[in-house]
DNA sequence: AATGAATGAGCTTTCATTCAT
DNA sequence: TATGAATGAAAGCTCATTCAT
């Protein structure tokens, strides 16, 4: 009687299907603190707030809601390249520019860094689940980058550089920074504050491949 | 005569002299290629060429064989540093290319990039391998670089960076060099040549560091 | 109606909040048969009709076991410490008829008797037995004896005992009893029947005590 | 040369002789300090001054040592035996005074008291080590005590007590007093002299067999 | 949709015993 | 006689997964 009014039920599916990102999020938090085999599924059920037996009614096994967690960090991705390619147009050097302010301060999150981490971290286990983040972020990005280096050497913008090697040191910095801050704690003096970052890479980054000197 | 030929003596004691760094090895492999938790102390003796309790003749445990593979890849850093220390009176840039062209020739084998590789998967698990590589490489490592580059940018011939910053542009593109190869798979369509990577992130990161343009 | 009969509740349940004290009563017989450390979990687990990992449901390790066993041992003690100190104020000859009879016809039990000879033969080990038993049992009772002696002494009903030794007259033969049968299958022609060697401990107690004859 | 003159080789002789003692010696210690089972081999080889391989030249395995402790512990008994015999003719009381005080003054010291303790502990394993102990030591040792209260009461020095069960008021005492000490570590306030707790037991305890009172 | 008791394979670690030297 | 490296069978414990309720 009491919870059978019709306007209630939402609440419930609501949940229902909030589920299994929830079941993600406490995965995430999880597989980021303690890697993928030494977190237990109990503990995963546990701080989604459900049972360990809930858990198998929405994922298979315990590699489903690691797969799925890559799948569910990748969607963004191609949403984002669809709309950095719409911007492509304008300076090489621009969209670099917001590029690499985009990510860097997506990689600040430790939610958004710790996924090609774990990646990083299970791929000899995995091996579909590197394969997949390669295929879907990375040939993507990468090859955005590329083109952009590309087209940024072709309008004589850019020095004459190789571009697939050349995007190494676009994205390598972010890498490091996030790497060195996420694993090793080691935030420099200054804090957290990931502009001056940003701004310091961006800086060294374009006057490395800029035809004229860049002017800060 | 009494006791034959130096080169004669008992073979099993000359191995058992080898034994924990034929252990480390095959360990090393397996961690590269499983991770540390999926690895079994079976098949690390197995690899070995020893039982699985001979494993423990040497180690006290499995954590303990991990700490042992980190702490013996350290040890090559601090003699590296000291010889940098003694070649650092030169101009910045040359120490800079020494380091750089150095490192890279090193983090093509993956018997050496697995290890960072390992530390930043286990670090959830094992902090105490995290602090150790910090503290032993990664300070002593960057502590040297930033000075370079302040030294550079003292000297006029670098433009003035944060030296705390710039660092990741020196060390970042090899990272992103390693992990795209060793996790992903992807080596560029020329090979695996670090030759020609070296040379393009040095061209990039000197001239991004350069007051006046470099000549390539 | 609606949840059935109070009886037909799920029998698992029911069983679930049993299991602990099955698993207590298969490892004392095991422990008594072989000893601790040569009984096997696995081997309790089947004794108790569950399986191995079900175990460690109800207790954290072997050791806990063994803690818990001695534990649930020490309970009845304390309530008939109580109980005896009630019936103290009586004559102490009598008071010490009714400690013996009762306590020589629970050694009778192997699953009581079991207790300290256990204690006796991993007190080596597991030292916190020693003394929680020590502590809970041995100081509880044999001070209650001590006091009781003393009294008798004090009425003039004893002779002028040291009370703290001859506690161990009180105490010692129903042990001898105790190892005798179960340690060595020495049970006497006449059988088991514990009646007649409580007779004869009290006969000779009490008159070794008493400062006039007693009549048997 | 330097070790090789006649005499010398005794001194090495008699080391080797007494190899086989030097285990046993270790080993008791170790196992009334751990038991059995959580003694291990290497840690007797350790304590008796060799290594563990050489262990086993003097001793088929793990069991056949705590077969020969037992063994060496018995063949004194024999002879205590045999001295006792012949003293038997005497007056009973006095013959059992010597015994108690005898035995009282042996179990004091732990090497002696913890062969039946060790007995108590492994009777569930090796079953063997109870049934030799019963013969060679109890049966022949109570059997002894058994026949001097008869004799007493023949002789109408001691009451009708039935002789079987009035062992157990002999030898209980002298077990609780060297188990409370040994196990539990109650040794009285007035510390460990057995002098006192002897004559107290033989004041109780022949007082309780004694026809007429027995002047203290 | 949800629970949590139960399972059992699998892992790390220990240690009695062997054997080449 | 003596060593100690090596073995391999257990044993304790964990945890992904299942299933009766």
């Amino acid at each position: 009687m009491t919870k059978e009014t019709g306007k209630d039920r939402p609440k419930w599916r609501r949940r229902a299907e909030a589920r299994p990102d929830e079941v993600l999020d406490a995965a995430l938090d999880l597989f980021i603190a303690h890697g993928f085999a030494a977190t237990r599924v109990e503990d995963i059920a546990a701080r989604a707030g459900l049972s360990k037996g809930a858990v198998y009614l929405y994922f298979d096994s315990k590699e489903a809601i690691l797969e799925a967690l890559v799948r569910r960090s990748i969607v963004p991705v191609a949403k984002n390249a669809a709309e950095m390619a719409r911007s492509a147009p304008g300076d090489p050097r621009d969209v670099i520019r917001m590029m690499v302010t985009l990510v860097a301060g997506r990689i600040g999150d430790p939610r958004i860094s710790a996924i090609p981490r774990l990646i990083i971290a299970e791929s000899g286990n995995f091996p579909r689940l590197a394969k997949m983040y390669r295929e879907e972020v990375l040939d993507r990005a990468l090859t955005a980058l590329e083109t952009l280096i590309r087209t940024g050497v072709e309008r004589g913008v850019f020095r004459p550089v190789d571009p697939r090697l050349a995007v190494r040191n676009v994205v390598g910095p972010m890498l490091a920074h996030a790497l060195l801050a996420g694993v090793f704690g080691i935030t420099e003096g200054d804090g957290a504050d990931p502009r001056r970052f940003v701004e310091s890479h961006l800086d060294i980054l374009l006057n490395g491949l800029a035809v004229e000197r860049e002017e800060t």
